[in-house]
RNA sequence: GGGCCUGUAGCUCAGGUGGUUAGAGCGCUACACUGAUAAUGUAGAGGUCCGUGGUUCGAGUCCACGCAGGCCCA
């Protein structure tokens, strides 16, 4: 049996092929079924919506997921994933509409309800089989057979049972919000609706500066300003900002003239007064003039002004509690306006929030029924109670065409206001608007029924649990997603919308009977009492095609009778997808009503990722529902990850055509590669710059490394048949470089598992790439090259083979969680020779465990001063122009305490060879042709001597050959500095040697090496003999000569020296050529010209 | 407007607890190697550590205020 030997590696032909086997051997269910017993690792799933097609950013988030599931179940764990699809919401809604070229208002009329059900679902999952592919082909392991929908009504009714739990805990209440609301439409509309293309457009509305007057006073008025003046007179408050500085200015009203005094910010003041007017006197000012004098009085800050009272400003309708007066508002700025914010809590919601937590009233009246309604209706009119404008649209834009009187309603709103004195400023400003997408009229802020879950109530809770998580990075959860549970409001669940999950609630015309269904069961056996009390004739459920189906309209037909026979109809709404989602530790399931067992020995997860963006999304609906009914985590770690960017840093949309097709790029490079670039870049949690250049630099430089590194084993021990023979590795290798390989690796095994423990795969990934390139392929495998290749097949040989095969083999075990498909071919390929392990895949296989014996770190820090002499060794050559194939006969180097002297020696042989010369000297102590030089420890003495630090500093950088010595003989020294006295031990400074007089020399760090460039005439001819060698090795080549070829060279006389390198280094060159025999004959004929430095030696090669 | 993230070489990124030559890879330039060869190695050039203040003997690192980009929320 032979090591697969590759000619031109395919990266994505192998992720292919390797893709089809773990299909024919069942690897993934076997991953899982052979821990079967072992401890769980739980996962959960974030479903994604497959309405849309898969973008680049899917392949890293789910990359991540996918890492951490692969490293668990290599380490022994049982790691369940199930799939799933988030079925529900507006995009699938609007996504049919616009398929079927219809609107919200044609369902039920132009297609029947059920077509529409049933679009909606086709629709759903138009891109399942593109998700399905992703998956696979991106090597994604997750359960596609039996993926929780959350559409079905299994999932549906877990839902129900959840929302059942929270309304039996008083924790589902109807409210009010304030909402984006269209009259022309009659309906509410999301924000995803309103950050539709085109919504916001730039409009010219009346803008008004409004004088509301301070109680108890003469004629001082606070000054607010809005761009909506038909909400004044729902203004029940005006905010201020705490740390805004505010000011009393005398001046006149623009409009009467008549004397007032005014409050706004400060910093608002050039908005409105003219500079030019800031020398006038107040006295001199006359009705009528064009520059209106001001004087500030007083200046104050935001805090003195809460709590003042004034006067209504428009008093059609009386406040339903404590109005007018100043309060706190976090969010008033100084941008625009006054500084102070005119306060409707029905028409805004951040009004509506400060004035809550205020305790400021509404201005609200009873409509015909008793319920409570602002000052405009449904239509967007103001009510009959609004005196001269009862009746009047409060925007233009709500008439009927042509019926839209010359003055708006904020026109007669400002004109009275200044007939009144009560208007400062009135002008047209010009400002982004949202319009309804489907009317093209403006939207209202409306506050419309809600249905809330009162997460408030467990605030502390959710905090106090929020702390038990492992967040990564650490920031999203105290920071993003701490914050946002310090700053609670209650969940909004209703959705006035058609495909979603129904709230299950029932109640009565007047409210006065409610009820909420938990189950199936309990909803039929509702439908039954209705039934039987004659309320309907029979079970709409029945109409449903399959079985049950709990979407509307069915559930709208039930009506259910209440304990005193009246009728019960559903509340409207739908809820919140998030809540779907969130609920997916259950409902995937269908707990409560089935796989009890299952349920629990999958909850909580001990890990999920998602992207940061779910942190209000996901994230909070899982440990909202989690710490609410159950009293803990819905997670124990989470991966917040960031989001992918093009390469300029910009958002990536197929508008703008710079998103990246995964296809496209797992086709060209692979899935390996691209999982791994995404991984080792950036950390996940960081934004990544997606450039594909990056993915194949990636490939060429980590797995171009890496294959070619087992190119070169295989092709070595296909020759010597190599099978490993014999137990694993150990300690009792005597080759250095293979113990040092091996300490580097056992280190390397204990870092990488560490990161992945700590969720920290762009550490592993680096870590795993460094050993690969630089310790295994540029310095193992150069050094050694020779044992692969040189002499028979012997302990040494075999040691090199055996080493390098733990290394390659121990690297596709630490990486196959971010590279699952080249990973588990190039253990296959080394594994299926060996049969040292019984498993199919590497996935199969347990994750490799430190061997702590083979880990040397002395011998690793030898090996570090090896690779430094001779980089600066190579430095020298370099800048002298002595190519390494001429030999040299020694360096110096100072060696200036023993363990650094012992730990070079250990090395020397590998020194010599790596750099071609024939001896290391060392110069110790002694040595007086040594300059050493001399430097404070900052460290050390920065924490005894602080402040004196400069002094200290120019006292040891003065410091003369002389001294050193004395210090050093004296191993320290005292010295005064400015009436100090100071004590230096051998610790407080660093010697160093700097320089070699007479020598070549370069350092860096501790190590200074100096190099001997003269050149015998021996060393001259050696260095011609390795250049003979390497021209007859090319010719050998040339003429397509096998590596264990034999042959016969002919050299024609030449000058002196050349002859004699070749007489006294024949045996070397024979060697190495692998020449039987080599003779210096006075011609040849059909030879090759040997073109050395000035030479030209001609000779014929023979088989 | 608020919260959070990011800002270090042309590009992508490292830089415990503050300590004196700020690193790596890619790219660039030059060279070497030629039995890993559609590979590989070595060296060199390349820096306002986003800005401004502050703390400190000493700041890429700590603090404050800004700037730029991004996400979420208003």
């Amino acid at each position: 049996m032979k090591y697969r030997e590759y000619k031109g590696m395919d990266y994505a032909k192998v992720a292919e092929e390797t893709l089809a086997s773990w299909k024919e051997k069942g690897i993934f269910e076997k991953s899982i079924a052979d821990r079967e017993g072992s401890p769980t690792f739980t996962f959960f799933e974030g479903p994604p919506s497959a309405n849309g097609t898969p973008g680049i950013h899917h392949v890293m988030a789910r990359t991540v997921k996918d890492i951490f599931c692969r490293f668990k179940t290599q380490q022994g764990f049982q790691v369940k994933r199930k799939g799933g699809w988030d079925t529900h919401g507006l995009p699938v809604e609007l996504q049919v509409e616009k398929e079927l070229g219809i609107k919200k208002e044609d369902i039920g009329t132009k297609i029947s309800v059920e077509a529409y059900n049933k679009k909606c679902r086709e629709t759903v999952m138009k891109f399942k089989d593109q998700w399905d592919d992703l998956t696979e082909k991106m090597g994604y392991w997750v359960d596609l057979d039996d993926p929780y929908v959350t559409f079905e009504t299994d999932y549906i009714e877990s839902l129900w049972s959840l929302l059942k739990k929270f309304y039996d805990k008083d924790l589902l209440y109807k409210g009010y919000t304030i909402q984006p609301y269209s009259p022309a439409a009659g309906t509410g509309l999301s924000s995803h609706e309103l950050n539709q293309p085109g919504c916001y457009r730039d409009v010219k509305d009346t803008s008004l500066t409004a004088q509301f007057k301070v109680k108890g006073t003469e004629n001082e008025y606070i000054l607010a300003w809005t761009t909506t003046p038909w909400t004044l007179p729902a203004n029940s408050a005006l905010a201020v900002g705490n740390k805004i500085v505010y000011v009393k200015v005398k001046t006149f009203n623009m409009y009467t003239f008549e004397p007032i005094v005014v409050v706004l910010a400060k910093e608002r003041m050039s908005a409105y007064f003219n500079a030019k007017a800031s020398e006038l006197k107040i006295e001199d000012y006359k009705a009528g003039d064009k520059l209106i004098p001001f004087e500030v009085v007083e200046e104050f800050p935001g805090t003195d002004l809460i709590g003042v009272e004034y006067e209504q400003l428009i008093p059609f309708v009386a406040p339903d509690g404590p109005a007018f007066k100043v309060i706190y508002g976090d969010y008033v700025s100084t941008q625009d306006g006054t500084g102070i914010v005119h306060i409707a809590p029905t028409f805004g919601a951040d009004d509506a929030r400060v004035a809550k937590q205020a305790g400021i009233g509404a201005i609200i009246v009873e409509d015909e029924d008793g319920n409570a309604m602002p000052i405009v209706d449904k239509q967007g009119k103001y009510i009959d109670v609004m005196g001269p404008f009862a009746g009047m649209y409060v925007k233009n834009e709500y008439y009927k065409e042509g019926e839209a009187p010359d003055k708006s309603l904020d026109v007669q709103i400002a004109i009275k206001l200044k007939e009144e004195n009560l208007a400062f400023k009135v002008e047209k400003y010009e400002h982004s608007y949202p319009h309804c997408w489907r009317t093209d009229k403006p939207v209202l802020y409306y506050p419309l029924d809600s249905w809330f879950i009162k997460t408030t109530a467990y605030k502390d809770r959710l905090v106090e649990l929020n702390k038990t998580i492992n967040w990564k990075p650490e920031s999203t959860g105290v920071g993003r997603f701490g914050n946002w549970l310090e700053n609670l409001v209650d969940w909004n669940l209703s959705r006035s919308r058609f495909w979603g999950t129904p709230l299950p609630i029932w109640s009565t015309e007047d409210r006065s009977e409610e009820i909420c269904i938990g189950s199936v069961e309990e909803l039929q056996s509702e439908i039954q009492k209705s039934i039987a009390a004659g309320i309907m004739e029979n079970n709409p459920l029945d109409k449903c095609e399959d079985g049950v189906d709990l979407h509307r309209p069915y559930v709208d037909h039930i009506i259910l009778v209440s304990s005193k026979g009246e009728k019960m109809t559903r509340e409207p709404d739908l809820i919140d997808v998030w809540f779907d989602s969130g609920a997916m530790p259950y409902a995937q399931w269908h707990y409560p009503f089935e796989n009890e067992e299952v349920f629990k020995s999958s909850y909580p997860a001990d890990f999920i990722a998602e992207g940061v963006d779910q942190t209000r999304g996901w994230f909070f609906t899982l440990h909202a529902i989690a710490v609410m009914l159950f009293d803990q985590v819905a997670f124990k770690n989470v991966i917040a990850n960031g989001l992918v960017l093009d390469k300029e840093g910009n958002k990536m949309s197929k508008r703008l055509g710079n998103a990246i097709d995964p296809f496209e790029t797992i086709n060209k490079y692979g899935p390996d590669a691209t999982r791994w670039y995404m991984i080792a870049n950036a950390n996940p949690w960081d934004n990544l710059k997606f450039n594909v250049e990056g993915v194949a630099e990636v490939q060429r430089r980590f797995f171009g490394t890496l294959s070619n590194t087992y190119a070169f084993f295989a092709l070595y021990a296909n020759l010597d048949n190599f099978a490993f023979e014999g137990p694993e590795l150990d300690a009792t290798h005597k080759n250095e470089s293979d113990n040092w390989v091996l300490s580097k690796l056992n280190s390397l095994i204990k870092e990488v598992t560490a990161a992945y423990e700590a969720y920290e795969p762009t550490r592993a990934t680096r870590l795993i790439q460094d050993f690969t390139i630089d310790d295994l392929s540029n310095w193992y495998v150069r050094l050694n090259r020779k044992r692969f290749w040189k002499g028979d097949y012997n302990e040494d040989k075999k040691s090199a083979y055996q080493t390098l095969y733990t290394c390659l083999k121990t690297i596709a075990q630490l990486a196959a969680p971010v590279a699952p498909f080249y990973m588990d071919r190039l253990f296959n390929d080394l594994n299926s020779v060996t049969g040292i392990k019984k498993s199919e895949s590497v996935h199969l296989e347990d994750f490799p465990k430190v061997n702590a014996n083979l880990v040397d770190l002395a011998l690793e820090d030898k090996m570090e001063i090896a690779q430094s002499v001779s980089s600066l060794v190579h430095s020298l050559r370099k800048k002298n122009k002595l190519k390494v194939r001429q030999p040299l006969n020694k360096i110096l180097v100072p060696v200036l305490d023993a363990e650094f002297g012992d730990h070079i020696k250990a090395v020397e042989g590998l020194i010599m060879s790596e750099v071609n010369i024939k001896s290391v000297e060392y110069l110790d102590d002694s040595s007086d042709v040594l300059v050493k030089k001399i430097k404070p420890n900052f460290r050390e003495l920065g924490k005894r001597y602080g402040k004196l630090m400069k002094a200290i500093t120019a006292l040891i950088n003065g410091f003369t050959k002389e001294d050193i010595a004395a210090f050093e003989a004296n191993e320290g020294g005292q010295y005064e500095i400015s009436g100090q006295t100071i004590e230096l031990g051998m610790s407080d400074v660093e010697i160093s040697s700097q320089d070699i007089p007479g020598w070549l020399v370069a350092n860096e760090g501790r190590i200074t090496v100096a190099l001997d460039i003269t050149l015998t005439e021996e060393l001259k001819e050696e260095g011609l003999a390795r250049d003979i060698v390497n021209r007859i090795q090319n010719i050998r080549k040339d003429l397509g000569l096998e590596v264990q070829d034999k042959i016969k060279v002919s050299v024609v006389e030449n000058e002196g020296l050349v002859n004699q390198a070749i007489e006294n280094n024949k045996a070397y060159i024979c060697s190495e050529t692998q020449a039987i025999e080599m003779n210096l004959v006075p011609s040849v004929s059909e030879g090759h010209t040997l073109e050395i430095d000035d030479y030209k030696i001609e000779v014929k090669i023979e088989a």
